[in-house]
DNA sequence: TATTTCTTATGATGTAGATCAGTTTTTTTC
DNA sequence: GAAAAAAACTGATCTACATCATAAGAAATA
């Protein structure tokens, strides 16, 4: 038995349908109030443990939304153009950044005020329910992810996170992928040898291309079995 | 750098803040909508891959949520009564449980139609924001937990569920646990014989007593730390 | 009450993957 | 364009934990 949700990866990439919901007073109403920023490659955008007074949607760029740990961090989610970051935060009895964020390459980041974005959801309930629907999709994700983290081993994980970023965010086989051997290893609970190693493998078997960061991935087919198999 | 979210435990209990958000009017016609069924010890409430009509909500009882996998499960969530169950599968293109629900005791189910809880989302904004906000406090515990498990070793990672099962569902240091030891691995991503052998090692140091089903919790505070140090 | 089935328990063995330690290559910085 | 820093790589070692095998107690079933 296959389960749809078995993937390691967690590239979210909604395109933004929520915002699809919003009248157009709405609409401008964010436009008049958003502060829009610029960040260079590597740089953070939110640090875990801040006061949360903005919900941050990535209009360019790319970035990592990540769990600090006490050695090592882990990787939550790859954010691709067009999506919101660290929504979660938002519950009651919260009011600060659980989660760090930082950029691969250059982004542009829109800040919405996070009473403006409360007060939307108050008042235009599909926007609420479009919010919803996003959440909980990636939610599903998430529990996917889990399953492979504590079923598939090394090759399984690893694979799947090329597959992922191959078809969520570059939709082409061969890409230059800005994340370091440790952000894979963050990505996929592994050490950084351990990603390297496995790298290596896949490369003498003939299933991926490197150079430098140019991946390209060479034997999709195999790549799929082997993130099945686990 | 202490994280305040990193605890294996995952019993959510949100005390349906949610349904306060409803009107009179509304609540009557959940009312006159639901269908109460009851169920016994170990029967199944859903089963991964049915089709979803409705959203469960536990009144009374004890039960889990599980991602079914080719050789072992992975419990997703201890659902306390008072709170709804695989809301997540709410969401576009998915109209399926995507997990299976089993009780762990005699157990009382009110299941409301999808359509009508869509339909009161998408007129009450106030519930939908309510359901938000619930959503997003068990994504954060979600993350948490991911991060101890890949982070924690087993002795953390078990002390983090006595810990949470004592103080969340039980509120005592000494309770009656009808999970079994397969039950404590599928919550932790550890095998069976793991589980029984950690929880001999808190036995003979003395930090909790067993008496077949009943656990006491003797020494929090050195479960505590070790549920800190991992 | 006998019988099957599930759960708990314990020891022996195997291994996936971390950690450590060192080298080379690439990137950043001044 | 040289120096420094970070990232990529490689091998040796170690260990946390799974797996296997087997047995005893508890609970379900008939």
């Amino acid at each position: 038995m296959k389960n749809i949700y078995s993937n390691t990866c967690t590239v979210l990439n909604n395109k933004n349908l929520y915002f699809d919901e919003l009248t157009e007073e709405e609409m401008a109403l964010i436009e008049s109030n958003k502060i829009t920023l610029t960040y260079k490659k590597g740089e953070i955008i939110s640090k875990q443990g801040s006061f949360a007074s903005h919900i941050i949607y990535l209009k360019k760029g790319l970035a990592k939304v990540y769990l600090e740990g006490k050695s090592k961090n882990l990787i939550l989610t790859i954010t691709p153009p067009g999506n919101l970051m660290g929504l979660p935060c938002l519950y009651d009895g919260n009011n600060v950044f659980l989660y760090s964020a930082s950029t691969y390459i250059d982004s542009e980041v829109e800040l919405i005020d996070i009473d403006l974005f409360k007060q939307l959801l108050l008042q235009n309930s599909k926007f609420a329910f479009a919010i919803i629907k996003t959440l909980n999709a990636s939610t599903v994700q998430t529990f996917g992810r889990f399953y492979c983290f504590t079923h598939k081993q090394m090759h399984g994980r690893l694979a799947d996170i090329l597959l992922c970023l191959s078809q969520r965010i570059y939709g082409s086989d061969s890409f230059n992928l800005p994340l370091s051997r440790s952000d894979l290893a963050e990505l996929t609970g592994m050490s950084t040898e351990s990603v390297i190693r496995v790298m290596k493998d896949f490369k003498d078997d003939g299933l991926i291309k490197t150079d430098g960061k140019d991946i390209e991935l060479i034997d999709i087919e195999m790549l799929l079995k082997i993130s099945e198999v686990g």
